[in-house]
DNA sequence: CAGGTTTAGTTGAGATATCAACAATTGCCG
DNA sequence: CGGCAATTGTTGATATCTCAACTAAACCTG
C-alpha cells in the first residue's frame, strides 16, 4: 500500500475520530434526555419516541412496524413496548381496516397531554447539549452530511438491516 | 414571544433535522455493526468497544471506570459485561496496586486475538456506512463539530450525569 | 489520627431487551 | 383458484441492563 489514505481497505483516522465524535455526542446527549425526564418524574426516552411519532403522524395513528424505532428496537421489544404505554392509556391498539394482520398505534388525549410535558424538556435539554454548541448554518451541514447516511435506503449488495 | 426564532425556548428546525439526522445515522451505523458481527459469529459490538479500548490504553490495563462505556452503560452493566468477557477468557481482573478499592481489567492474548478477527469487520463495515459516506474534509469539519458536544466536561450549573 | 464523606466495584431484585417459534394474513405465481 | 413464500404482531424462554443497597478503601478535615 503505497500511502496512508488508501480508500478500500483502510479508514482515514479523520474518518474514525468523526465516528468516534459521533459516539461521544450521542451518548451525552441520550445520557441528558435520560436524566432530565427521570428528575422530572415522566417516562423514559422511549415513550417519548413513540409519542413524538405518533403526534407527527396523520391521524395520530401508525403501524408498529413504522414506528421508526424499528432500527433501534427489534420488533418484540416493539411489542412489550407498547405494552407498557397502553397500559399507562398513553395510545390505543385498534385493528386496521386495510390490513387485517396489523394494526393501528393511535394517541389517545392523556397521551398528548404527557407529550406536551415532555417537549419542553426534550427541546430544552436538547439545546443547552446538543443544539446549542452549533450555529443554524452548522446545523445545516451537520444534517446534510448525517442524512446521507441515516435510515435511507441502502445499496449493499446483499444484507438485510436485521436478519 | 415576537417571532419564530427566538434564542432560549424554541430550537430552530434546522437543529431539530440535524439531531433527528444523527439518531438515524447513529442507529444504522451500531444495526450494520451488530449484523456484522453477529454472521461472522463474533462478540457484539460492547465487547469489541471493551477490547478496543483495552488494546488502545498504555499496557492493555484499564479501570472498569475508565472503560469510557461509562456514558453507555451503568457500573453494574459494566461489571456483568466484564464478567461475561472474562469469562470467555479475553481479559483479566487484577488487583490495582494504587488503588486497593479499585481494579485493572487486562487484555489476554486471547483478547487481542479476537480483537484482531473484529477489527477488520468493524472498519469494513464503517467504511461501508458511515465513512464511506463522506470526505476527509467533511469528516473533519464533522468531528469538530461534534467533539463540542461530546464527552466533554460539561459546564452546566447544576446536574451530574447519571445522578 | 478519628470521623464523616466520597469513590470503586459487586450483588440481588426487578425491569427491559432479544431470539426463536408461532398464528394469522397477505401476496405472488402458476 | 390453490399453494408456497413473505409479512405482521405476539409469546415463552432467556440474556442483558438498571436501581438500590452494600463493602471496602481512599480522601478530606479538624
Amino acid at each position: 500500500m503505497p500511502s496512508d489514505t488508501a480508500q478500500k481497505d483502510e479508514i482515514s483516522e479523520q474518518r474514525i475520530a468523526a465516528w468516534r465524535a459521533l459516539l461521544s455526542a450521542h451518548a451525552a446527549q441520550v445520557a441528558r434526555l435520560t436524566v432530565a425526564f427521570a428528575e422530572a418524574d415522566l417516562p423514559p426516552l422511549s415513550w417519548y419516541d413513540v409519542l413524538r411519532a405518533l403526534d407527527d403522524a396523520p391521524q395520530h395513528a401508525m403501524r408498529p412496524r413504522d414506528l421508526g424505532c424499528g432500527v433501534t428496537i427489534s420488533r418484540s421489544g416493539m411489542t412489550r413496548l407498547l405494552d407498557r404505554i397502553e397500559d399507562a392509556g398513553l395510545v390505543e391498539r385498534r385493528a386496521c381496516d386495510t390490513d387485517r394482520r396489523g394494526l393501528l398505534v393511535i394517541l389517545t388525549e392523556a397521551g398528548e397531554r404527557t407529550l406536551r410535558e415532555m417537549s419542553p424538556i426534550y427541546e430544552g435539554e436538547l439545546g443547552a447539549g446538543f443544539a446549542g454548541a452549533m450555529s443554524d448554518e452548522e446545523a445545516k451541514t451537520l444534517a446534510g452530511l448525517l442524512e446521507r447516511i441515516g435510515g435511507e435506503a441502502e445499496s449493499d449488495p446483499a444484507g438485510e438491516p436485521a436478519r
